[in-house]
RNA sequence: GGCGCUAUAGCCAAGUGGUAAGGCACGAGUCUGCAAAACUCUGAUUCCCCGGUUCAAAUCCGGGUGGCGCCUCCA
C-alpha cells in the first residue's frame, strides 16, 4: 500500500518513495546529554519510534541513525564561550565526560520504558571530531566558510538559496534584532561551524585551526553522510529545528556534496504545557519519571500521544494522561477477553479491520485514527481470539506492550493484605460496616478493593 | 517586523466538497449488601464570526476575531 508522509521541504503530503527499497535509510537528531530528556522530547522520540514501526510494518528494512550530541552548545550567542555541558558539568561537580554518561543513561533508560524501538545506530558526536573537522575542511576548500578571530563562519551568502526549509527571506530578516551583531560576520545569518576555544574551555580538540570544538550544526551534516551516505531518505527532528539546525544542516550538506541531504524531512509538533509552553521559569518541566512517580504507565504517556496527530501541538495536562492510563488499562483488559472468547469472526472482518489500520498509520501516521480502528476491534461485541491477534499485530505500530499484564497488583504490603482478608471476615458475617470501614481504611493507605463475582482483588492506586 | 500553526460536544481529538471517527467525563441501565471496577446504551440539526462559490461546504475562496509557536541550540 502506498506510503504517503508531510515533507517540510515541499510543504506538502506526498507518497513516500525511497531511494533503495531494500533499506531506507533515516536520520533523527537525538538528545543533547546535558540535561534530562523532558516528555516533550519524548513526544519527538514517540513520533520518531511510530515511524520506524510503521516502515517496518510496511515491510521495510531500515537503517537509522541518532545522534548523541555530547558536545555541549553555547549558552546563547552572546556567550563568551561557556557551553552547557561545561556549566552543567560544573554545576554538579562532574567532568563534561561523566554528565554526558549520566544523562544518556537516563536517556535510553526512557526509551526503553516508553518501548521505543532503538535506531540501528547511535553514535556520538564527540566520536567523530576527526570527520567533523574534515567536513569543515571541505566547505573552506569549496569556498563556502572563511575564518574570523574567533571561528570558522558558513557564508550563507554563497549559497545559491538559504532558507528553503523554514521559508525565511534574508532580506526580512532584521539582522542582530534580539542579538548582538558579530562585525566580523559577513553575514548576519552566518553561522559558526567550528569555535575557537577560550583558554578556559575544557572540550576542546586540536585542529588546524588551533584548540576549538565543533560548532552547533556540523555534527548532524557529518554522521548523516558518514553512516548513511550524502543522501538519504528520511530526517527527523522537533519544529524547533527547522529554522535554524536542519536549515543550517541543509546549506552545510549545500556546500559539501551539493545535495539537500535528506529528500523527506519530517518534523514532530509541540508538546503544551496547560496550553502554554514548557519552561523552567513556569517549573511546568516534566520528565517520564514524574509520570512514573504520580503512578501512571510511561505507557499511558504513549498512548496519550496517539490522541493527537504528531504534527499537532498536543496539550499535556495531568487529566489528559489520567485519562490515557484508564484508556491503557481497558485496551489490555479487552485483548486478555479476546484471547479468553470463543466467537469466530469472518476472514473479511479481519482484513477490513487490518486495510483500515494500515492506511490510517500510512497516511502520514495518522495515529489518531488508526486508535479509532484499535478501539473498534478491542469493543467488539464477539470475544474472538482472531481479534486479539489482530491487535497483538496493531501493538508492532503502537509498542503499548497490550498483551503484557499491568504490574500493578504485584508488591502489596502484607498489612494491606491483612486488611482486605479482615474484610472478607466481615463481608462472609454481613458486618457491612465494618467491611465498610476497613475499606475506607485501605483506601486511605493507597490501594482500592474491587469485588467481582470471582472473589476480591486489591491494586494500588 | 518576519515565518508558521490552529479554532469541531464538558475535556482531548479525527475528518479537507456529499451530509460530524475515536478516547475520557456526564447521564441511564446490568452487576453489587452498598460502592468501586467492569459491561451495555446515550451525546454536536452542527463544526469561531461574516460574506461568497456550489445541486451540495466543518471542508473551497475573501474578510474579520481569538489562541499558540518560532525567528534566543528548546524536541
Amino acid at each position: 500500500m502506498q506510503i504517503k508522509f508531510y515533507n517540510t521541504l515541499t510543504k506538502e503530503k506526498q507518497e513516500f518513495i525511497p531511494l533503495n527499497k531494500e533499506e531506507i535509510t533515516m536520520y533523527s537528531c537525538g538528545p543533547t546529554v546535558y540535561k534530562d530528556a523532558t516528555i516533550g522530547n519524548m513526544r519527538t522520540n514517540i513520533f520518531m519510534d511510530t515511524l520506524r514501526r510503521t516502515l517496518k510494518y510496511n515491510g521495510y528494512k531500515l537503517k537509522h541513525v541518532m545522534n548523541i550530541t555530547d558536545v555541549g552548545h553555547l549558552v546563547s550567542d552572546a556567550d563568551e564561550g561557556e557551553d552547557k555541558m561545561i556549566k552543567s558539568a560544573k554545576e554538579e561537580g562532574k567532568t563534561p565526560l561523566e554528565i554526558a554518561e549520566h544523562y544518556t543513561n537516563l536517556f535510553m533508560k526512557d526509551l526503553e520504558r516508553l518501548n521505543i524501538d532503538l535506531p540501528e545506530i547511535i553514535c556520538k558526536a564527540t566520536d567523530n571530531i576527526k570527520e567533523m573537522i574534515e567536513y569543515v575542511e571541505e566547505l573552506v576548500k569549496n569556498g563556502y566558510a572563511y575564518e574570523t578571530s574567533t571561528a570558522i563562519y558558513f557564508d550563507v551568502s554563497k549559497l545559491d538559496k538559504y532558507g528553503i526549509l523554514s521559508g525565511i527571506n534574508l532580506d526580512d530578516q532584521k539582522a542582530g534584532a534580539r542579538v548582538d551583531i558579530d562585525e566580523e560576520k559577513r553575514n548576519p545569518y552566518d553561522f559558526a561551524l567550528w569555535i575557537k576555544a577560550p583558554e578556559n574551555h575544557l572540550m576542546k580538540w586540536e585542529s588546524p585551526w588551533g584548540l576549538s570544538y565543533p560548532g552547533w550544526h556540523i555534527e548532524c551534516s557529518t554522521m548523516g553522510r558518514k553512516y548513511l551516505g550524502e543522501q538519504f531518505d528520511i530526517h527527523t527532528g522537533g519544529v524547533d529545528l527547522i529554522p535554524t539546525h536542519h536549515e543550517n544542516e541543509i546549506a552545510q550538506s549545500k556546500g559539501c556534496t551539493g545535495k539537500i541531504p535528506a529528500r523527506y524531512w519530517m518534523h514532530g509538533e509541540f508538546l503544551l504545557i496547560n496550553g502554554g509552553k514548557m519552561s523552567k521559569s513556569l517549573n511546568n518541566v516534566y520528565l517520564i519519571e514524574d509520570i512514573v512517580k504520580r503512578g501512571y504507565s510511561p505507557l499511558a504517556y504513549k498512548i496519550f500521544c496517539f490522541t493527537s496527530h504528531y504534527r499537532n501541538k498536543l496539550n499535556f495536562t495531568w487529566e489528559g494522561i489520567d485519562v490515557a492510563d484508564k484508556s491503557l488499562t481497558r485496551l489490555k483488559d479487552a485483548y486478555v477477553k479476546h484471547t479468553e472468547g470463543e466467537d469466530s469472526m469472518s476472514q473479511e472482518e479481519i482484513q477490513n479491520y487490518k486495510e483500515r489500520f494500515l492506511s490510517a498509520i500510512n497516511d502520514d501516521l495518522n495515529m489518531p485514527v488508526a486508535m479509532s480502528i484499535v478501539w473498534e476491534v478491542a469493543k467488539n461485541a464477539k470475544k474472538s481470539k482472531q481479534l486479539a491477534d489482530v491487535l497483538l499485530d496493531f501493538d508492532k505500530v503502537l509498542g503499548l506492550n497490550i498483551d503484557k499484564k499491568e504490574e500493578k497488583t504485584q508488591d502489596i504490603p502484607s498489612d494491606i493484605l491483612e486488611l482486605v482478608d479482615m474484610r472478607k471476615k466481615a463481608r462472609d458475617n454481613k458486618d457491612w460496616a465494618e467491611s465498610d470501614r476497613l475499606r475506607d481504611l485501605i483506601k486511605e493507605k493507597g490501594y482500592i478493593v474491587k469485588d467481582s463475582k470471582e472473589g476480591t482483588t486489591i491494586e494500588k492506586m
